[in-house]
DNA sequence: TTTAGTGCAAACACTTTGCAAAGTA
DNA sequence: TACTTTGCAAAGTGTTTGCACTAAA
């Protein structure tokens, strides 16, 4: 349970290398972000990083639980953290802004899909779309 | 209220056209499509119907509110008659199929995000991802 | 030294756009 | 006839892949 990612990476064969230290840290630091933002910040510190890196990084850090994505709408998908993943995405289809609420709020729909259909559901994935506070106040 | 959708058209200045009609036909017999698949459908009878003109015939039609789409994954979207929009989507992680069940089983969601965060759900266009009874089983 | 990872460029999948020709009203 | 719509081809996004070179172990 002490174990790093970068010992997890090491233990399966992987090796830890620089872009993916600031794959990881990127993701940290911009909390969400699509591949092409993620690249952006990293390339601010590492400019020759490429893009197919970036997407091959997310991939393996998705394959070994340290992020997750999510996808919001037409776009590219979303990256995050898997360790700040306990929320579900409120997206605003008018002002595309993005909110975070705590899973509790699709506890009841969770447990009625499992209860009336058998359906498991991935809570941490889901998307919900509408209209925020403040566009419908305006 | 006994207007029909090629009235509507013509009312906002539109051309009912075969494409259209045929674009319609075939959301309705597939039920669920992608702009690809639907395309496939319409070219079984009419060869020489294009993508672009269904891409552009599902906006339309979508504007008019005759039909929906929902984001079921990384692929492309999903479309739909407006009139059978009323379920939500439970797309299974393992075998990727989407079963539908009906409005309700969101209601309590809809209500806790109204009530807690001011959010108002579009339930129609919810996406829910997990697995379903049959992967569970397996 | 050995093998995995990277950068680059090309290929891919999906979607949008410009424009001349065709079709609706 | 007047003006919308279509088909086609080209351009745009977002993503993946093949391969020679670089670098971690």
């Amino acid at each position: 349970m002490a174990e790093t990612w970068q010992e997890e990476l090491r233990a399966k064969g992987y090796r830890v290398t620089p872009q993916r230290q600031l794959v990881l840290e990127a993701v940290t630091r911009l909390e969400h972000g699509t591949p092409e933002e993620i690249c952006t910040e990293v390339q601010r510190t590492a400019g020759g990083v490429n893009i197919s890196t970036v997407y091959r990084t997310l991939e393996l850090l998705e394959e070994l639980g340290l992020v997750k994505h999510a996808h919001l709408g037409h776009g590219p998908p979303n990256y995050h953290l898997a360790a700040e993943a306990e929320h579900i995405h409120l997206v605003c289809r008018d002002c595309g802004r993005v909110n975070d609420v705590p899973l509790d709020a699709a506890a009841s729909l969770a447990a009625g899909l499992d209860r009336d259909y058998g359906f498991e559901t991935d809570v941490q994935h889901l998307t919900v779309y509408g209209r925020c506070k403040d566009c419908r106040a305006a």
